[in-house]
DNA sequence: TCACTATATCGTGATAAAGGGATACAAATA
DNA sequence: TATTTGTATCCCTTTATCACGATATAGTGA
């Protein structure tokens, strides 16, 4: 109740994740693509898809190798919905925001296993 | 633009923050006030407060010697009218919302004058 | 089976936030 | 002026959070 509220505004109360968030309105997006376009490490990446999860603001597809995530439908937590839309409502001028989505738009372009290759270790 | 929406959104991923706010909706109160219904210190509310003020989501009100908070009407912050809203439409049947309620109706029976004398030293 | 790849998890250091005691301050009172 | 009162601020300790490197895991392909 209370406890899954806080969670879910913990959630979206950091820059990363509600760039994440963001971005997941555009579509699904693997691991490796995020760290493409937010240019950060994998694991900080992962670590932060995972706090999403927990609190029921994003689901997993897992496809090949990959784990393709996107914004919970449903989600058990009451508020998601409401947290999702909110943000769906907001920040869409934001100079960040607009700089992460042309990001986007350049890295959906390529294909994902030359993106995930290159974006690594050789 | 994001940093205002990240600091009201900081700002109502708190416990204790959360239950103000919510005690708020019913009416303004002041920092001994709220003491007495969170059990908690002076300087830990009067804090809290301070980061709600700072993010726009409440407005202090001086009256004699006491701080009368209450909820921002309009907020310079564009997100927290939302934020504002959103929550009032959620934790209404929250066990410790609720006890919270239950303590507020006890306080406010109460002279203020002597309710904050006897909630601090002697 | 062995190597590779994408992701998850662990451990760590740095930074921030929570709670509370002590102190500072401003307004009211004596 | 000295004192009291309500609140804000400072300092300290404990706990949480962030970012990252290193390691673990699970699935794929040879």
């Amino acid at each position: 109740m209370l406890n899954d509220f806080i969670k879910s505004s913990k959630a979206i109360s950091d820059e990363t994740r509600v760039r994440i968030l963001k971005l997941l309105e555009h579509r699904e997006l693997c691991v490796c693509q995020l760290m493409a376009i937010l240019e950060m490490g994998q694991s900080t990446v992962s670590k932060h898809l995972g706090i999403l999860k927990t609190a029921g603001l994003v689901e997993v597809r897992k496809d090949w190798t990959w784990s393709f995530y996107k914004l919970s439908k449903e989600g058990r937590n009451t508020y998601n919905r409401n947290f999702l839309k909110f943000l769906s409502s907001v920040l869409n001028d934001d100079s960040l925001i607009l700089k992460d989505e042309e990001r986007l738009r350049e890295v959906i372009k390529k294909d994902i296993r030359i993106l995930c290759n290159t974006g690594k270790s050789k």
